[in-house]
DNA sequence: ATCAGTTATCTCGATGTCAAGACAAAGGAG
DNA sequence: CTCCTTTGTCTTGACATCGAGATAACTGAT
């Protein structure tokens, strides 16, 4: 009996008239990744990082030589709003991690690059991330994995239908 | 080739030397967590809530009859910090949906009870919850659903051992 | 009964996020 | 070439969160 069960087995009883199969399911869906961001900040706060400084580092190293791109970009592939990106430079900026220069075929935007420091960073944090998140689902063998994988495909595709 | 699938494959481009197995699990989760977030913070929004503000008032709601909480064991089953929950304790108040009263048997500290407009609401919300929650699980047929439990119930345990 | 330690809650400052709007540059129609 | 629209980024204000420290009240040992 985990905490999601605590809780269905709460609602069940003061509105039997729910059902709620599918709040199981999500609910150790979000138990889930909770977990895994906790463990994950660890490895980040060892280089003083957090979740939005190693997704945007990480997103910049992804890309390729010359690491390197416009404001805009990051944004499409975060997720995050304008403003939440130009906050996010301007930190791993001061941090010395990445650097604004100006982009010669559009001056209204910038590109945005890892610097030698921020290139070293995050391929050493990557390595430990990795191998973080490699520990969290050792415990699962083969097949578990790859059943996994198939039914997290499939309640994505669910999900993001609506 | 989902959103995973591309940045997997950009790892696997950039740092052949990485296993990308878990990211692509995690990954996963992930989407999936904030797919279903997104999905049913429109349910809170149709009546002026928020993830937060309905955590608390299912919290006590769920407790049952007199929907009576003290701030600590708030804090305790919504796993938010101390301030946290003083502002949302806050927010409520003034909204009208739950009173603070004193505590008997302990005056250092109050009882967060539901207002008649804050029961009435939470029943109201949360019938509307689990049919959004259904729906967005509709799709997985029932032996997807039970093997869904047993996996998540399994990584869960992986997860939080460490 | 007193005092030290513990517990319950609140306050405050730093961060991070979003949404809406501002602003400058680019692009297209005429 | 000139406007108007679109695009890319930044600014601002409102919130929510955490963590550390403050405060008040309870508890237990002497």
């Amino acid at each position: 009996m985990d905490h999601v069960d605590f809780i269905t087995r709460q609602w069940e009883k003061e509105r039997p008239d729910l059902d709620v199969t599918a709040m199981g399911i999500i609910g150790r869906v979000a138990r889930l990744y909770l977990a895994y961001q906790k463990e994950m900040h660890k490895t980040f706060a060892e280089h003083g990082l957090n979740a939005a400084k190693f997704d945007v580092l990480a997103t910049l190293r992804r890309a390729g030589d010359p690491y390197t791109l416009s404001p805009g970009v990051l944004l499409e592939r975060t997720m995050v709003a304008s403003g939440t990106m130009t906050n996010r430079i301007d930190r791993l900026e001061s941090d010395g991690l990445v650097k604004r220069s100006t982009n010669p075929a559009d001056s209204r935007s910038f590109l945005v690059g890892l610097t030698e420091t921020g290139l070293s960073l995050i391929d050493k944090v990557v390595t430990e991330h990795v191998q973080t998140q490699a520990s969290m689902i050792a415990d699962l063998d083969a097949s578990d994995v790859e059943l996994f994988q198939t039914l997290l495909g499939k309640a994505l595709v669910a999900a993001e239908l609506d």
